[in-house]
DNA sequence: CAACATTTATAACAGTGTTATATTTCTGCT
DNA sequence: AGCAGAAATATAACACTGTTATAAATGTTG
């Protein structure tokens, strides 16, 4: 019965859930994880074949909610305010979600286990520039180049990659605590992307944004 | 004796230091450091008052390190530069040492512990924009404000604290493998600066870059 | 229905950080 | 100097962790 399997495998993801979210990563422990989802340790081997399996699930899922938070955004028909709007979302899902936001940072750098050595085979990219999480920003930033909005030359990968990375310091560092209120921190996120628009931005782009 | 005090201390520290970076931040167990630097595992007890305080120890070392690299790069006359090399800089220090930029992370993000809540009293800003490893960037900004290359308004430390998060989001997503090339990381690496600088010079500061 | 495969439960193993308990060492004062 | 008292040590125990072996129960298939 793969039904069975199936719903005892996501009672175990739902039970990591919630112990990821209101304890941390740091309290998910096997027999805890077992004894709150009714089941014996051993079903985390047979579900996801160990804790690494489990962690890499729920990886996973914290990627599918963050592709979720950004498909609902509304896709403006100006592209730089959609862009805007799919950055800020991604800081509110930050913000909301830290626990799942600190695992999808400590599993693509993987501090419990061992540092990445040059010789390891890194699966590429981890496959993110092809999630949907990436899709809507790709897509922005393809409407913005579509529009002549930024300079000529610019590759709609080589930008998306550059702002994902951009919010994603300011988060990490925001939830790092390195910022003393959430009003800083809004500031240098607003003059991140203020910044940064301002220097992809062509004349054309700029004529575009007086008008709008 | 101070000195003998210090000694083991400094020893357990070179000690930690050396299994950070060869074996990496999972592998750091105390009984293992105990053995390596020839003490009692009480000893990390009486020189760091536990694991955790050995850990903020390394961070601190983390951040000095990464202080004198900032300090070891050239004072050029121009500004930009000056600022666009100690970006270099930063990156060259997180490549060189990734055990150790993976600790300054995980500390301030606390993974192996618990997520930090919204009512715990996170130290402001962990005193980082005071650190000699700022201050350098800070003095590059404020040198660029100075000479008015940038827009009117702009404020040094909202400006460092931008371009510090900037650079923290590349490199650790590259250090995460997301990219899948040192090239690739490099172009988002020049990418970044080029369009942030652009979004920050003024009109006279545009004049500035061309004559140089 | 019987034979095989899979999934359970229980317990054991090798680790971890931390703590308790003596024992030793060092420090400071008369 | 000598002797309290304090501090640091070493050894072992404790409570945990992820993982693995073993055996019983369950499910699947010919």
């Amino acid at each position: 019965m793969d039904v069975k399997k199936d719903a005892q495998r996501q009672a175990l993801l739902d039970a990591a859930s919630e112990m990821l979210v209101h304890e941390g990563p740091g309290a998910l422990s096997l027999r805890k994880l077992a004894k709150n989802a009714g089941a014996s340790t051993m079903a985390v081997y047979t579900a996801f074949g160990g804790k690494d399996g489990l962690i890499e699930a729920l990886f996973e899922e914290a990627f599918d909610r963050l592709a979720a938070v950004q498909a609902a955004v509304p896709r403006d028909p100006d592209p730089l305010k959609w862009l805007h709007d799919l950055g800020a979302a991604y800081r509110s899902f930050a913000l909301a979600n830290p626990a799942y936001y600190a695992l999808m940072i400590s599993v693509t750098m993987p501090l419990t286990g061992h540092v990445l050595d040059a010789n390891e085979d890194t699966p590429p990219a981890r496959g993110i520039s092809h999630h949907p999480a990436y899709s809507c920003l790709y897509q922005a930033v393809e409407s913005c180049i579509d529009e002549g909005l930024f300079h000529e030359g610019l590759v709609a990968g080589d930008v998306a990659d550059m702002l994902w990375a951009n919010v994603h310091g300011l988060c990490s560092l925001e939830l790092a605590g390195y910022y003393a209120s959430e009003k800083a921190a809004q500031a240098r996120f607003d003059l991140s992307s203020e910044t940064i628009i301002r220097g992809l931005i062509s004349d054309k782009g700029r004529l575009h944004l007086d008008r709008r």
